[in-house]
DNA sequence: ACTCTGACCCAAA
DNA sequence: ATTTGGGCCAGAG
């Protein structure tokens, strides 16, 4: 349940704690991770906050995916997640999209 | 205070 | 498979 009273600094711990939670080798959509840090329909939140981090951040980041099993980035961003997805095993079709119910975190 | 916009999502049509 | 409308939050102008 989405507290009601939650202040902007909580959900921004629970989100990075849930992406901070996703093993290698697997991935979790913007929309997964929000509900799994008790936030449902706050996908764009997530979004946001990534943005706000920057590639440089220590967070796993490359392991969030779009609901299409695609990454959301583009040019040299979304060739930096395709490696580091890639050095941990998670295959991209050729049409870009990742098998979600193969790699995507429990499913 | 208000509008735009965006690493988004989903049900319905 | 694609489009449409609504939901959400927050930074920027």
């Amino acid at each position: 349940m989405p507290r009601a009273g939650a202040s902007r600094d909580d959900r921004h711990q629970r989100i990075l704690a849930t992406i901070d939670a996703i093993p290698a080798g697997r991935v979790a959509t913007y929309g997964q991770v929000a509900r799994e840090a008790g936030l449902p329909r706050n996908a764009r939140l997530v979004g946001r906050l990534l943005a706000s981090l920057g590639p440089r951040s220590a967070l796993p980041w490359h392991r969030v995916v779009n609901a299409r099993g695609a990454s959301s980035l583009a040019g040299a961003a979304a060739r930096e997640q395709r490696r580091r997805l890639a050095r941990e095993g998670v295959r991209v079709g050729p049409d870009g999209r990742i098998d979600l119910a193969r790699f995507g975190w429990r499913e």
